[in-house]
Formats: structure tokens, C-alpha cells, sequence
DNA sequence: TGTTTTTCAGACACCTTGGTCCTATTTGCC
DNA sequence: GGCAAATAGGACCAAGGTGTCTGAAAAACA
């Protein structure tokens, strides 16, 4: 019960990004340190939201990645499922709603089917813009 | 994102003894049969269930497991935490709120908190008594 | 006492997730 | 052209979830 650790990592990444200028890059490098990412982990979960089409990649000196959105165009959800997938909680919830095998007459599968609703819609109204922070305050001494 | 298999097959279980008489019990290799669980699986989880506190186990000929308390003291976040351990929707969200690497900095965690905390609720609500059919509705020919 | 029915406990196999490492390949810049 | 910086992508390994299988122990019953 618990979003892949590619996923959050993809979560933290694509923020870092939304915190850049419009269109400027970062190396993964430099996302992995300032996140804690392990490097090598962190390029194969670029590669994944960049086919994905949340990313923008360059390669070659002075490459990187960008976002190929603004922030408040790419929530939670987008970023969650292009690295896990769908969000099921439960093997019976597909994502039409109840997929039970054992069909319409199982009264747990309701639960499931309310409780991912609430959970996906949730996520799906976050958007990055949200995690910005204000003009960048500066720390106090 | 998904609970296990394990905890699923738990609530299958606890559900099918829920429908029982209060104390009657029934075999693991029936409740396998009746919820499609793999026998040898559900054996170990029910012995989980049992040391949980949740199901009384009695060996030997016409033995088999029962309830230990009744329906509506059992929710399905107790089921489901016997077998996964606590829910966490991610890494960085511990029992008690933000455990975040970033500390209370971190605009994302509470997101995932509020999150948990909400499907928690939900699953805490749910009892088993909430499921069983009324006086075992017989099917309209 | 012996047989049958049942849970209990452990060893084992398979797949996904998490993560490392090494080698291309591309691109900017001297 | 040649070097350095960066992504692309595959091989590889460890750990946990998902089961299976086998044998032991316990209890009811004849």
C-alpha cells in the first residue's frame, strides 16, 4: 500500500523542475544531489517520464531536462501513473470501477472503488504550481 | 499502490467467518474453496490473523478457525494491517504525520498525509458487520 | 492405540521492485 | 577533429511479495 519509490523520486524531480525559470534545464545529476536520488536510479525514471511526455530531454554537454509543460498544466496523478501506472488499490478495483471476481454481489469492493476515487481526485487536482514556493523567500539568519 | 494480495485474501477470509453463526468455525481448505485463495497460502495468513489476535485457531480433527471478536469489533484496517503493517501511502509519511527527508519543509508530504489520513478513516469505519447480507437474502429464482 | 483431520512451521521457486554499473551515443566547445 | 558532458539503454544483483510443497504436531474419534 504504498506509491513505488520510482514514483515519489519522479514526484521530487518533476518539482525541482517546477521551481527552474520557464524552459531552463538541470542535469539529473544535479536533481538526483539536490533531492537524494540515486544518480543511476534517477536517469532511468527521466528516460520513463520523458517517453511519457512530461519531460524534455537533451543530450550532449550542457543538455539536461526541462519540463514539457508549465507546472500548473502536470499534477500528481499524471506523474504517479506515468511511473506505476494506473492507481488500483486493491487487485478487484479496475479503473472503471468494480471489476470483483466475484462480481456486482461483493460488498467489500464498494469500499475500494469510493476510497480510489477519492484518492485519484485528490492527485489529479494537485498541481505543481501548488508546491512552488512564493518568489523564492529567502531564509531568514 | 495497491494493497497485497495477502491482505485481500485476510478480508475474503474474515468476511466468510463474519457470515457464520457467532463461534462456528470452519476449515481454512473451505474458505479457500468458497473465496478462490490458494489453500497453501491462505493457511499462512490465517496463522498471521491468529497470532494478530484476530481469528481463534483450534487444531486436530473438526477443528478449524473463528472469529475472535464479533463483526462489528472488526474494521478492515485492522485486517489489512495485520498482514501489510500500517498504511502508508508513501515512504516519507510516517504513522504520525510528516516524516519527510526534507523535513516540514517539504510542500508535497502534506499532500500525502492528508491523503492517508483519509483513506484510514474510511477503512477504520468499515466494519465487518456492514457486509453481511440481511438474514442471508435468498436469490429471486 | 491408531487413523483421520486439521493447523503449524519451514524450505523452496518465481516475479516485481529497487538499485548499481558499464558501455554506447549525442552534443557543445576548444 | 577531439575532448568532456550529458542522456540512453542494457546487464546484473538483492530483497520482498506470491505462492507451492513437505513434514510435524495436535485433537477427535473409532
Amino acid at each position: 500500500m504504498q506509491i513505488t519509490r520510482q514514483a515519489d523520486y519522479a514526484v521530487r524531480a518533476v518539482y525541482h523542475l517546477s521551481k527552474l525559470e520557464p524552459g531552463e534545464r538541470a542535469a539529473t545529476s544535479q536533481i538526483a544531489k539536490a533531492q537524494q536520488i540515486p544518480p543511476s536510479f534517477l536517469a532511468k525514471i527521466v528516460s520513463q517520464l520523458s517517453v511519457a511526455g512530461l519531460l524534455q530531454t537533451s543530450r550532449g554537454a550542457r543538455g539536461g531536462v526541462s519540463l514539457a509543460r508549465s507546472p500548473e498544466k502536470i499534477s500528481l496523478l499524471e506523474v504517479i501513473e506515468a511511473i506505476d501506472g494506473p492507481i488500483l488499490l486493491n487487485v478487484c478495483v479496475s479503473g472503471n470501477g468494480n471489476n470483483c471476481y466475484f462480481g456486482d454481489t461483493c460488498p467489500i469492493a464498494p469500499i475500494w472503488c469510493d476510497a480510489q476515487t477519492e484518492l485519484v481526485d485528490r492527485l489529479k487536482e494537485s498541481t505543481f504550481d501548488q508546491f512552488i514556493p512564493e518568489e523564492a523567500a529567502p531564509v531568514p539568519a
